[in-house]
DNA sequence: TACCGATTGCTATGAGCGATAGCGATGTGG
DNA sequence: CCACATCGCTATCGCTCATAGCAATCGGTA
């Protein structure tokens, strides 16, 4: 069949990151882990403290949204929250969430490392560069 | 904040996906015209008859995602059927149709081409290869 | 100090895309 | 001829993201 959508670099784009997505999706669900909660997981590892705004702004995830994802979380005793004042909280892991960052991390480490691989060495290095000055 | 995660090429790849699906969407949407819309309607374009079962392949949609999305278009327009035989219908243009694709394509095209201009030029042409290497 | 705009966390709800399970009808190869 | 694959379809669900609105609180300024 005639297609000339892999020809356009933006759909490329959209199907590459949706098979990677999607397989990293598989790799995480043992640890009953989602890539959102996960990536919510490392900013609070690196800043403990930090509140559900700070990430929202930071991962481009409305506050919203970030309800249930960080109720989700607590829910699995992976993180506590405790008041900075009367309105905000800061964010912190509980150990069980320490543990599962460090499954999750270990595993997308991995991934990432394997990803590169299955791209030809001569592309290799340019992948990041490109991608960062489309959405940075 | 320390966010480690624009450094991992999948993430970056979600991040930049994401930002030009976004684009692209709001591009389209004066069209009425939705990214999975236009590349049905370029496969159409490019191979009338085809059935709905082939572009599902091809495209990585489910037979049974397409039957809203075809439907969509034939309600449009833009996209008749005519039976094959008893169980399958080949899928064409209508005049209609091969206007908003022609406008569709156009525009896409055009961004497209932005998206390369934003790529500093050392590794504008190492994007598509890369990318091919994580899905194909 | 009193007030007003910005911020925080939240509820409710909808759109878009994708997935699965199952169904009746039909085509096809052994 | 018949078993099996395929086709188009219904129904339903999950995930991600979006918007609108709300009460409470914070912070800078008059």
């Amino acid at each position: 069949m005639r297609d000339p959508l892999p020809g356009f670099p933006g759909y490329s784009l959209r199907r590459a990151a949706y098979a990677t997505a999607a397989e990293l999706a598989t790799r995480l669900a043992p640890l009953e882990l989602r890539q959102s909660d996960l990536s919510v997981l490392i900013l609070i590892g690196e800043n403990p403290g930090v509140t559900a705004s700070a990430i929202g702004r930071q991962l481009d995830i409305q506050r919203a949204n970030m309800v249930p994802l960080l109720k989700r979380l607590e829910d699995a005793g992976r993180i506590g929250r405790e008041p900075i004042d009367g309105k905000s909280q800061g964010l912190a892991l509980t150990p069980v969430g320490r543990r599962t960052l460090a499954k999750g991390l270990a595993l997308v480490e991995a991934f990432e490392a394997e990803l590169l691989q299955r791209i030809p060495a001569e592309h290799r290095a340019h992948l990041l560069p490109a991608l960062e000055a489309l959405w940075r």
